[in-house]
DNA sequence: ACAACCAGTTGCATATCGAAATCAGTTTTT
DNA sequence: AAAAACTGATTTCGATATGCAACTGGTTGT
């Protein structure tokens, strides 16, 4: 899988690297949950990752350049990952997913609205959330607008508005 | 994998739609290459799927919308593939994932070039290129601009040039 | 000292993947 | 009419991936 690659196919390359159930899911959740321990991984999102599972994806995204791993200063065993500049420029793929998947499958309304809001935004709030990601995960200058807050706050106002009106 | 999801997220639900290593590639197929028949796809394409995936792949997504399949009147046996509008609806996700491919991956200049100009285009070839897409696999009228024979021209020149350089 | 927490690892059962060979029906060639 | 080639698969079987649960060796807070 390392060397003999199948085709010089920029989609079939890609597929090659993102192409299995996991490790986009990892990377969502590094981008839009701002998870960075294998555990808050492990444990916090709605998918139920295994624990040996996870260990392999984030071992294999980061050999490929995809994650970097640093240790935590705050906990001798705590690993901080952080996307690098190859997966920040996956926004626009997880955004056209998200904009794909509300339309043609049975997302959840919660789970959709950020979805939603990454697609009217269109690449200028894309960009503004990388810029975002470039702060957050490789210490840039941290930019003005907070895309982040904005998904988050419209995420919880869905939650709120639902749980009102059960 | 048919009624237990994993969990509402839109970009969960389309990666156990298409998270995997070859619905993409039979798509992109379909789609860039124009192979409608079981044989062109198996035969075809660089990658060399096997018989049985590839079998495999087509019922899945055919059983899920994404592509349908008739009877080629020419052949008793041959059955014809098409894209359905969902799986046409991956135009923008494709192109993104060419773009991304390009930069962060080994991807040769040949099959790059086709990755290239649908990024240059932006959503307006893309759109041009849905409603071609729609007139060769559901029968819409046939649009003015013909996204597909700018993309083979332009692969066609690069495999050129390269020849003449060798 | 102790319990809780941390990032994984190990072992094992099951499911899926994948390459090659094979299959039966259809069409084309001789 | 017989043989050869083509068609969309299916079968076989070894390799790989997944999922679960228990476990390891260490760290931190009380």
């Amino acid at each position: 899988m390392d060397t003999a690659q199948r085709s010089g196919c920029p989609i079939n390359l890609t597929l090659e690297m993102l192409g299995d159930r996991w490790s986009l899911i990892i990377i969502r959740d590094l981008m839009f949950g701002n998870r960075r321990h294998f555990r808050e991984l492990l444990t916090q999102s709605e998918e139920g990752i295994a624990s040996n599972i996870l260990a392999d994806r984030l071992r294999r995204l980061t050999e490929s350049g995809l994650l970097s791993r640093r240790d935590d200063p705050s906990h001798k065993q705590k690993g901080i990952y952080s996307l690098t500049e190859p997966s920040i420029q996956l926004v626009p793929l997880l955004a056209q997913m998200g904009a794909w998947g509300r339309r043609h499958t049975q997302a959840s309304e919660e789970l959709s609205i950020r979805a939603e809001l990454l697609e009217e935004g269109g690449p200028a709030m894309w960009t503004a959330f990388m810029e975002e990601l470039r702060a957050l995960h490789l210490g840039a200058p941290v930019p003005e607008r907070s895309v982040f807050a904005e998904l988050q706050a419209a995420y919880l106002a869905v939650v709120a508005k639902n749980a009102r009106a059960e």
